[in-house]
DNA sequence: CAAAGGTGTGAGATCGTTACCACACTACCG
DNA sequence: CGGTAGTGTGGTAACGATCTCACACCTTTG
């Protein structure tokens, strides 16, 4: 082995080192200058010139290094998004929608997912500001990692959720849908509803239960305490919704969001209680396995993909006209009754 | 308005622009060669010095700009990680996996969808090109996002499936898999055996049709190519599945991924079939609506998860010693049979 | 014919960080 | 006491792209 002749592998020894403007210059006989300004359109250069430069970067396959760019220009054109939790659709499809939109307008998405965690929302903040990113889009979880981006000039957009006063912001009308939700039960004849949410100082739990409240009020029914059910973040769900089947049992349980449905959906079925007959279930917000399941589930729908849209177009605007006042945008979400819901019989 | 005082908002009206390390060094009275290897943990400082100067930087709330420090060290701490579908559970499952254990090692994750569109993976390796990440990892389209950033000396691994010869890579035993699968139809006395996978070259769907195939030809049974359905990437599936439940109807389905399960078990449900009493019903990979439905699908669970943890490790261990040998990792996949498959009755 | 204006180019400084190098100082050894 | 070794520091030149400026060249016009 030792013996044989090496081939010539000439382009492969080397780990051929990235070209630069200054190589597209002097392969095209025109000064780095030039090159940047053919290179990044922008200001004069010759027709002539440029052609020539073109096609020189592209016949060595120039790619401008990134770092250099955002550290002369100051701003890179990565925005940083921040949501809960990748794994749960529903922040999956909102970071879809985000991304749609920014690749239209020529922007990368970087995503990261805080645990719900202050701590790791600030990380990101961080990294995103280390990045030079000209804004980020979040789903809030404290208002220390937006005001930290806001106090360098980031542009931040706030989604799903509002904390932060005079911040650009999209939102569900979370008080409309949980009302819809609520009265939809109370005119099956419920009186026992429970609500399932979670336990924090968000707008969408607050709204959410809010409108839980409002229908009840309207209908001249008192609220129970006993059926509200707030869960903490990060605790196991499970044990307080056994008990609210265990324990004098609701005849509906509306489930403020996805993930706490799934919870309660499971616990039902493995109690043996059926749907609708034992139990009626409404969820906020419509993922895929409710209308797979049967029955189907009865849900708040929210235009989920159109949050993440409307929050990049927001972003885009701020950046374009910094002094805008600030703008708040609510979507509208909406009742779709499948089986899961039924009249109540006694 | 225009006549009230306006108050001292010092700190409010500049964008207050970032503290940089000479911000750091002077203010802790040292040089900037100083403060670099003190915050950055490289080289000799005094214990006294380094101590100022990170109680500096915090005071001051300093975030090292990442672009120029990128520039310098001509390489980031961000990988690169392009994934067919970030909307599909499985590649989500994936990533998800992939950023745990770059977390743990301190590296940044970038995700970028393609489409399963070659053109859009070769913008993505750019990017990251661009971005002089270390490393990206991916679910390969085509080999020339792969072959382009290994010629600029990026580290490549191949995840899920595998396509360029000499590149590490973690995949799964699709052929034990799928073989496992179509055994466990075999055994209940299915013969009509319809496989539903898509057309392409990639290991994956290779596999699993040759799976496939040796559990027929081991059960000394010929393979019926009118219940072979190869549907092309972005060719909807559904008219393809109608037609097969329509004529000389299979009495059992091999889906070969998830998303042609759901589409399978959706068309299935509309025609008023029934599972598993007309139909039994395999899926490759388990995702979560598989075990909500009623009856549960049968499936080829894959470590998903796993998977993707697997793919970063190796990615980690390449960039730590670039000279190893190409690694090929491959994990095991396991039947979980659920209720969606049964004895064929006639 | 001088002045004014457009067109196209290149020199050079700069963005914030790092790394190489030289130097200064102390300490210890033969 | 000269010499080597270890500590700790700062000067300076990069990294690659951009951008301001000055300048050179053409027209056009009063």
């Amino acid at each position: 082995m030792s013996a044989s002749p090496q081939p010539h592998e000439t382009h492969e020894l080397g780990l051929a080192q990235p070209i630069t403007l200054a190589d597209i210059a002097r392969e095209a006989g025109t000064s780095p200058s030039t090159a940047s300004r053919a290179l990044s359109g922008r200001g004069y250069v010759s027709p002539a010139a440029r052609d020539r430069l073109l096609a020189v970067a592209d016949r060595l396959g120039y790619v401008p290094n990134a770092s250099a760019r955002t550290l002369k220009r100051r701003s890179s054109r990565v925005i940083g998004v921040v949501v809960s939790d990748l794994g749960n659709q529903f922040y999956a499809r909102l970071a879809a929608g985000i991304e749609q939109t920014l690749r239209e307008a020529d922007y990368q998405m970087m995503v990261l997912g805080d645990n719900s965690e202050g701590d790791e929302e600030l990380d990101g903040a961080r990294t995103f500001l280390a990045m030079r990113a000209p804004g980020v889009i979040m789903t809030p979880v404290s208002s220390d990692a937006g005001e930290l981006l806001r106090s360098q000039g980031v542009a931040v957009v706030e989604v799903d959720r509002r904390l932060t006063e005079g911040c650009d912001a999209v939102v569900i009308d979370n008080e409309a849908g949980a009302r819809a939700a609520t009265e939809h039960l109370l005119s099956l004849g419920h009186t026992r509803i429970a609500l399932l949410g979670v336990d924090t100082e968000w707008t969408t739990d607050a709204g959410r239960l809010a409108g839980y409240r409002a229908a009840l009020a309207a209908a001249r029914l008192p609220a129970d305490d006993r059926l509200i059910v707030r869960i903490p973040v990060h605790v196991d769900a499970d044990e307080r919704i056994e008990a609210l089947l265990r324990d004098e049992r609701p005849t509906a349980i509306f489930a403020a969001n996805n993930q706490l449905a799934e919870r309660a959906w499971r616990l039902i079925r493995r109690r043996g209680l059926h749907l609708p007959g034992d139990l009626s279930l409404v969820a906020f917000d419509d993922v895929p396995w409710m209308q797979m399941v049967d029955p189907g589930l009865t849900v708040v729908e929210q235009p989920t993909l159109e949050l993440g849209r409307c929050a990049a177009k927001l972003l885009l605007q701020r950046l374009e006209s910094p002094s805008l006042p600030p703008a708040v945008e609510c979507l509208q979400p909406h009742l779709l009754v499948r089986g899961s819901t039924a009249m109540l019989v006694r």
